[in-house]
DNA sequence: GTTGTAGGCCAACGACTGTTGGCATAAAAT
DNA sequence: ATTTTATGCCAACAGTCGTTGGCCTACAAC
């Protein structure tokens, strides 16, 4: 046995990442993570099931957002926008929900729980009306989610050519005023 | 002759379009908008030579952007928010461009076009400093690509909630300060 | 040394895709 | 009435996809 179970699973699950988030789910086949992994496409199968189920291991995304009501709260739209662009850059799992959640209805609900679960309670301890702390939240989450749409996703030049800290400068204020305004 | 040529080609389009739109490119297929049309689909290819030239006819969009210019200065940030939301309840291109754009560098290149040609000098018009116009009008594209992406796309609960007015009212102010704060 | 087992590959199946060429037929032209 | 033309359908090709079952082989256990 020249490799342990355990490792080539993870290969292929690294291999699995990189091509969901470079192509989606349908470009991205089982063939050619296979051949990133250098390994029998059989073998993912053998490992994950079927596509579905790799996909599902590999979209597993946890946005780790920071308790915001421990900062100081003229700073939490700033904070709230560098943390997303941090997430964005270093978890290949933002890009592959964005990518196909767009085309699929699962992803797309998918997306929503992670929304409803994570985002959404944390708005609600920033802001005093409970009523209006799910479209807060939303307005939030439109903001951060098109910037990384046109940064990352569509690479439109001018916003891919802004530095973070300029990112955070203009959206910084936009995220506090939706939610703390 | 039963129909002429030019309406089996406008009714193809229309089939098409609705496709795209509701699917995507891949999961959109030839035989699938045909059935639609209700024809054969040798008869798409007849008529519009292949798949890519379908999709190039379907995704022909102009964003129909008003003369920001002749109105009042404090409300061109409102009037561009309240524009981009029914330009996409009546275009179905909209949609087209965005779920397959995510996925499809020419299409992200076609609406880096759309962006550049038609947002861009917009901009310019409205702001002072011609070296930060496209930095400004991209934050708008950020700004107004995320709500559509949320509300029409992904279908985030509270952001569909919203009325068309309660939106207008807090992206407003946030496209203002983009384009002239 | 024999046996068992776990990691890996090969070859193939059935389904679906875009695409093509040939054949039918209704209308128009002669 | 005959020929031409334009509109449409049928059947098939070649390629790709996810998925499956059988076979090989290096190692571990006995």
């Amino acid at each position: 046995m020249r490799r342990s179970s355990e490792d080539t699973k993870t290969l292929i699950l690294a291999a699995a990442r990189e091509r969901f988030a470079a192509d989606g789910y349908e470009r991205a086949t089982i063939r050619a993570i296979a051949a990133d992994a250098k390994i029998d496409p059989s073998m993912v199968m053998r490992y994950f099931g079927n596509k579905d189920k790799l996909f599902a291991a590999a979209a597993d995304v946890d946005l780790r957002l920071p308790d915001l009501a421990a900062l100081p709260r003229e700073t939490v739209g700033a904070a709230l926008v560098a943390h997303f662009l941090d997430r964005w850059e270093e978890d290949e799992g933002m890009m592959i929900l964005l990518r196909t959640g767009v085309t699929n209805e699962a992803v797309a609900e998918r997306m929503r729980m992670i929304f409803a679960a994570q985002l959404g309670p944390l708005v609600a301890t920033l802001c005093g009306d409970p009523a209006q702390a799910p479209s807060r939240a939303g307005l939030a989450a439109s903001q951060v989610l098109g910037v990384a749409l046109c940064r990352y996703v569509l690479r439109l030049p001018p916003v891919v050519a802004m530095s973070r800290e300029e990112i955070v400068h203009w959206l910084g204020p936009t995220l506090q005023r939706y939610l703390t305004g």
